[in-house]
DNA sequence: TCAGCTTTTTTACATGAATTTACATGTATA
DNA sequence: TATACATGTAAATTCATGTAAAAAAGCTGA
């Protein structure tokens, strides 16, 4: 039963989106301006976003924009029918999908399972240790080794090593990092992921710059053996 | 650059298609029939198919349902404008996403790109060591070893070296090694690769002409042992 | 609630890499 | 041989990264 956050002006739409969801067994909330939209979708965490762009005040642009700083829920917009340009925007800015207005229950339905089937799959290979070169990481306690040595991370220094090493090997972008190691896209001037990555080379000691290596202009890489 | 299967019975759409994928530097394969599509997606491992709902013989649907006994590639479904419920049915058999015929390229590949970026966890590197004359190449270290040395290198000069390495005793030309090692395409008075090569030159010493040729009007070419 | 911690993000600037510019040199073509 | 054009490379310029430090956001326990 996923839990489906619905933002959306028109009260009366939403009233009937939400009851129509829930027959499919969706647990919806609404809120009707972007605002609380915004408040309520960094406070509880749902598994997808229906978000409307035509919206007095804050439209939905400006929302998902400000959302995507925070958290990468995936997000539906509703957008007025046919307009290309805003469907591309949306996409652009980082929506998972949209429909135009007015919209199909069904479709919503369809649409929204779709999302869900693709970010919830997400690969349920739970690896007990993953170990490279003298790292050695443990998922299930969130603890990484080196040099048989506990290595003291923060949560985000070691989700960024816990990515690498699932790709070593391999150059990991920077806006992959971010969304897989920071649950956030990564924007203009986003300077985190470098920072995070200076203070896990500065734990992991001297070669820290061939263990993991910059690869200028798209992101980083942990050395395969 | 992702490997994309077009399927499309619109000769000219395709065409027009494939060519602007491949600005955006996908690899695109193209068929014009269900059947061949059907045995082209099973036979080579695709990042995602571009599948056309209206083809005669074998439709869309019927390629998609028999697609997924096999293979779990995304696809993509070109449907007729704004029909509804071939939306609807291709989502539900399966389909990752659709997109209204006719329909912006821009758009197909903001979606094509959303979903490649759900479906694809990075590949493991496949060569462990690429051996050429006295060079070594490590991929997963991203380390280069010239005549038993270490060979220090800036990351773009590793990455002219790997391509040109992987094309050992061919010519490899200059388009070609601005869009795989630089990651850009080439333009006009470019020189960019040029200087890269030099500076490697430079740090592969006496012979290093001999070592890498320059193929005047076409490109480099790494003499193979 | 708050003060005092830790973590994360932003800012700022130094450093070094990549690209562009410029010119010398070499090579094809008429 | 004269001309155009491609390449080699030093030097200037532009741009990405490394990282310290400041600011902001989270936590925690009174």
């Amino acid at each position: 039963m996923p839990n489906i956050l619905l933002i959306d002006d028109d009260v009366e739409l939403c009233e009937m989106l939400a009851e129509y969801l829930e027959s499919e067994s969706f647990t919806v909330n609404m809120v009707h301006d972007g605002h609380s939209g915004m408040n309520q979708a960094k406070a509880e965490n749902y598994d997808a976003i229906i978000l409307d762009v035509m919206m007095p005040e804050m439209d939905g642009f400006s929302v998902l924009k400000e959302l995507r700083k925070y958290i990468a829920t995936p997000v539906l917009m509703l957008t007025a029918k046919g307009d290309d340009v805003d469907r591309i925007v949306g996409l652009e800015m980082g929506a998972d999908d949209y429909l135009p207005k007015p919209c199909n229950p069904r479709e919503l339905v369809a649409r929204l399972k779709a999302i869900l089937r693709r970010t919830q799959t997400a690969p349920p290979k739970t690896v007990d240790v993953i170990k490279v070169n003298d790292i050695e990481i443990h998922p299930a306690s969130r603890k990484a080794i080196y040099q048989s040595e506990n290595l003291p991370l923060t949560s985000s220094e070691y989700n960024l090593l816990e990515v690498l090493a699932m790709n070593v090997g391999t150059v990991v972008d920077k806006e992959t990092l971010s969304e897989q190691a920071l649950g956030k896209k990564l924007t203009e001037y986003d300077r985190s992921i470098d920072m995070h990555l200076s203070k896990l080379r500065q734990k992991l000691g001297d070669d820290s710059q061939e263990l993991i290596q910059t690869v200028r202009g798209k992101g980083y890489q942990l050395s395969g053996g």
